[in-house]
DNA sequence: TTGTATGCGTTATCAA
DNA sequence: TTGATAACGCATACAA
């Protein structure tokens, strides 16, 4: 550090004035071949990096967003997060992303710090936070745009019908003839997404004419292991489950593992769905059936309403994207006699 | 935004000086109780946040580091950057990350932009990088440390031993009595790390006496499918191999699925190896024997050393992270007559 | 086309 | 303990 050069080092080494520089690196058009070419050799000559601080506070502005996401640790964010920065980068915008481990106080903190850091605006994740956060988005006249589910906020949202997925794929459970079904659920505190599939696979029941009270929902944090003991706990139930729908793919795929461990086959003894359709669904035995997000799409969507919403614009205030059940073995039909 | 408050604003606010607000948040020892509630009470009315640039700028520190990997799509670096990151921030110091996509040209891209966004320093991965990023870094002095790989460069690194760990797992495959023996790696062009790990594999053969040369390689990039391809090319092969040593665990889960599908019993029909030991290595049927890499210490490590190096000590150069087999269940005896 | 000069929001030096 | 004020590195309106 320290011995970084500035604007007017590569000044007065080109022979120019400050100003020149500033234009000659900005608006590349606004001066002539000639000078450019000398400030441009001066400028690698030294090394020559602009100090993002000094830029934005002279500029206003940063050409840049936040996103704060639950976590890293696994594959679920990543496809979407991943679309989301290359249609940022489409349009010269940079992303600053930073996880805040399912904990609401930090993802509060998080979003101050990408603000303070200058964000333009920021990527959230569900509609479940502090009202605190809510506030100072509103204070601090921050656009942001919820995705992973839907919302009803007046902010936009990117996402997907959470409830619904998780309904329609305890309805193909019951059509299969399971009726003791239970849940190995992420924790719904504060996580409207994990809430919402526990929401919609009781309403399945509900609508199947079962008592949405017999359904055992574990939960647990979003790991293979704690998956596997939340599935020792169900199956010693005095009515063990033939059927468990599992609240993403982790735990999906947690659970199949802790099966086979007990010696179980799956599905033939036990049924498993999981949920995302994350690289590892298809590649585990049997393959783990799960509800597709096309995590893409809702990425490069996201990145769209909220570059929109940084011009002033005010794009669509909900967009959803369609989900669907992929088959791949892991959900049979319950043994009969089971 | 621009609606953003400033230090003034809570000045004025609080009656007082933009000076005093500045040292109720930065020094608060150096301030009355009485002022530093009113200024405080001033701070939150207005949803005040410091302007980060501004602050950089004046104070000439910015208590952030950068740090660039190759991908976030699998957990291969999570754990060991979460660990990082929790270290840093017990310092007080903000971790920006952002990844290369296993791209070269990126990743010296990716090194100027945490520079000027006011990295103090920054961490990278392995030691194959372009021959200006490496420039960039000295030109700019920005103290940097090495993890996931061992260096002989003056800065420091925080590693293990790709190589060795490599061979020692090629040992015991040996040792086993396999003869025939295919890689699956990753791509090795500019990723020491994978170049490492083949090398390591073939040191092992020349041990034992074997020709190196029939060592057949499948390099691929870092993804189920992309191993499960290779694993078909490799068993249509004249010689199939008994065993096959993959470069990480992405490609050894990839491969075991592969094999199944194929109707090959892992390890009675196939041994397959991986390298890393994330967790997934431990959820699939047969679990994966890989080489355990204690990423925490790693990542704890690598921030001790970057803080250390930030604050002009001069930390030890190498430091070894030792690396053991984990055995589970997919590396057995070749069939007899195979 | 280029240069001059001012201001961006904060810290830090120096006085009071 | 507090307040005035000069940097910090850059962009930009205005002048030349």
């Amino acid at each position: 550090m320290s011995l970084r050069s500035k604007l007017e080092d590569v000044a007065k080494m080109a022979g120019v004035s400050t100003a020149t520089v500033s234009r000659c690196l900005n608006e590349p058009g606004k001066v002539t071949n000639k000078t450019r070419e000398r400030v441009m050799n001066a400028v690698d000559a030294l090394g020559y990096t602009p100090h993002f601080g000094a830029k934005a506070l002279a500029s206003r502005k940063t050409r840049t967003v936040g996103a704060v996401i639950p976590t890293m640790d696994n594959a679920i964010f990543a496809r979407g997060l991943q679309a989301f920065q290359e249609a940022l980068a489409a349009a010269g915008v940079t992303l600053l992303v930073s996880s805040s481990g399912y904990d609401a106080e930090q993802e509060a903190d998080q979003i101050r710090v990408l603000v303070m850091r200058g964000a333009e605006g920021v990527l959230l994740i569900g509609t479940a936070r502090l009202a605190k956060a809510y506030e100072f988005l509103a204070r601090s006249k921050t656009p942001y745009v919820i995705a992973w589910a839907l919302s009803d906020r007046e902010s936009p949202c990117v996402g997907f019908d959470n409830m619904g997925a998780a309904k329609a794929m305890a309805e193909r459970v019951l059509a299969l003839g399971h009726r003791d079904i239970a849940m190995i659920s992420g924790i719904t505190a504060m996580n409207d997404r994990a809430a919402s599939r526990v929401e919609g696979v009781r309403a399945a029941l509900v609508q199947g004419g079962l008592d949405p009270d017999r359904l055992s929902v574990e939960e647990v944090h979003y790991a293979f292991d704690a998956a596997g003991k939340a599935f020792e706990r169900l199956m010693v139930r005095e009515v063990p489950p033939t059927a468990i729908i599992c609240g993403n793919d982790v735990l999906g795929v947690g659970a199949i593992s802790a099966a086979k461990r007990r010696g179980l086959r799956v599905p033939e003894d036990i049924s498993i769905t999981g949920f995302d359709d994350i690289d590892i669904a298809a590649h585990v035995e049997p393959g783990l059936t799960t509800v597709h997000v096309p995590h893409e799409r809702m990425g490069a969507g996201a990145a769209a309403a909220l570059l929109a919403l940084i011009e002033g614009e005010t794009p669509q205030a909900t967009v959803c994207i369609e989900t669907r059940i992929v088959e791949r073995g892991s959900l049979g039909p319950p043994r009969v006699g089971a």
